[in-house]
DNA sequence: TGCTTATATAAGTACATTATTATATAATGA
DNA sequence: TCATTATATAATAATGTACTTATATAAGCA
């Protein structure tokens, strides 16, 4: 696949969104699986405003998207963005993040943010 | 090549030092020469305290190391480093910075340090 | 409709980051 | 040795970021 140079503002946005822990452990785990808030929020530990934000500012970048189904609002990748390429190549150097979700599932909390 | 596998804190850290406008150049550039402070003051157009600032915090991430010759100090990529094969992706996204070293060129400022 | 659950947004606060100004260190050369 | 040039460091100010708490919105269900 032949490299996609974007500008340079948009690479050094990315480099920053993704250069928070939260942000580019969520962008991992979506690469595996969508997710729902609360199942991020389950994730990190952390409040629910927080990650929401967090969301918000990867969505705002164009890297990932929203999907809502009933009450829930389903995360996923962004494939159509102009980054995704450089985000693909990120992520592929992040350790794997599976026993998070297999904790979750553990939990019985995967898929169902009951 | 086979992937190599950092810390999610390691990747982290550099994503964000690369996620500043200012040192994702200076590593662009220092992928094609090393330069000298002087010459990224020049370059950037800021104040030499903000370059070193810069230069220091690339270094202490061992992204970058230094090379006195007489009274100029000499930045180079440290392709040693851990990161470095995910840095040398991240900045072949980068656009040609190719324009900055000719113009320094054209002022007589590259290399010498007048 | 009113209650509950999921999520977003707003406001405020604490902390981190980047630049500036001033000063220190180090090398060179008269 | 003194002056100059290159660079680093320290202190500070301005700005940005990420959290928290409180509240709003939106969907589902009794």
């Amino acid at each position: 696949m032949t490299q996609r140079i974007n500008s340079m503002e948009d690479i050094s946005l990315t480099l920053k969104l993704l250069g928070d822990k939260t942000r580019l452990t969520i962008m991992k785990l979506l690469d595996k699986q969508e997710c729902c808030v609360c199942e991020l929020v389950e994730i990190f530990k952390t409040s629910q405003p927080a990650i929401s934000q967090h969301l918000r500012k990867l969505k705002d970048a164009g890297l990932i998207k929203e999907n809502r189904k009933s009450q829930w609002i389903f995360y996923s990748i962004n494939t159509d963005s102009r980054q995704w390429q450089l985000v693909q190549e990120l992520i592929s150097h992040v350790p794997s993040v599976d026993h998070l979700l297999e904790e979750l599932k553990v939990k019985g909390l995967r898929m169902t943010c009951n």
